[in-house]
DNA sequence: ATATGATGGTTTAACGTTGAACCACTTTTC
DNA sequence: GAAAAGTGGTTCAACGTTAAACCATCATAT
């Protein structure tokens, strides 16, 4: 603050590397794992089923997409493609006429077994190379910065 | 190796874990970032700019693909775009038929600038909010699981 | 009650990406 | 040398995503 040419303070090259190293295992990660993903599934499928399975129960497509973050034309289009598929069920909100109750199905269950056992090789050679610690370790921070971007989102 | 029906072993959920915030890290800070950008530019084109201004010189599309893992069509298609606004020069390889030679010009140069200043107070913020060496402590694992992730793609 | 604003969901256009087919040129092999 | 295999680059279709416009329905205020 002492030079008053000095708007912004540059960020560090570590910040610039970091995203950029997310973003190319974003990238490497999806087109490895959705490949091996039964039935032409996406990770955007597998991930609301995987959602599911943990929390069962009814959600709106709106809650979906808010706790992954994408846009509600996004979900409109993967849970499309799910009911298509028979792996969810999607009924009215009897509560409020604008909305829907989507649920996993028997079949989606089993398509998430399915999922699971597919990536299992895959992950668990991934996790072999770098020890199972390494990324109980390095989850903290990922964790902390998502919530971070996610807070910051809707502030601005 | 007891039971004959373990096949596999089970993945820890920090693998999923780890995975999943990557994914959506990458998408909050895309969106995020891209709005900033000038001129309409995405994180890809950036991205390419960034390669030339830490390493000045000429490089093939191919070696750019390679460099940023994404196939030769989406590489065709950036530095289509890049060509387009003037921010790159593509010639062709005098020593090679087949290839081109790709380099930033004087515009590139320009607008890599502009990008880093629209980009900086975000990642301060950013940086300021975790401290400058929550990203220097994550970067390793973090480029090891990149390296990784690049060196298996092509074997299978 | 009525108007005004907010919210849930869909649709459309535009874009980037993958994957595969394809052409041009080079390198290798015999 | 000629044929075969490999490599650089482009194009195309298919898909997922964002952003924005839009309609229906709820909530709130007056």
């Amino acid at each position: 603050m002492t030079d008053p040419r000095a708007r912004t303070a540059a960020p560090s090259p570590q910040v610039f590397a970091v995203f950029n190293e997310i973003g190319i295992i974003e990238q490497l990660a999806r087109t490895k794992l959705e490949r091996l993903l039964p039935d032409g599934l996406r990770i955007s499928h597998f991930t609301v089923l995987n959602h599911f399975i943990r929390r069962p129960g009814q959600e709106t497509p709106v809650q979906l997409a808010r706790a992954f973050q994408v846009t509600k034309g996004a979900m409109t289009n993967t849970l499309g493609r799910l009911e298509g598929r028979g792996l969810i069920e999607i009924v009215p909100d009897p509560s409020d006429g604008r909305s829907k109750l989507v649920s996993i199905s028997a079949a989606g269950r089993q398509a998430h077994a399915d999922c699971l056992l597919a990536l299992a090789p895959e992950l668990v050679k991934i996790e072999a190379a770098f020890g199972r610690s390494a990324f109980a370790e390095a989850l903290p921070f990922l964790a902390e910065l998502r919530k971070w971007l996610d807070a910051e989102r809707d502030e601005a």
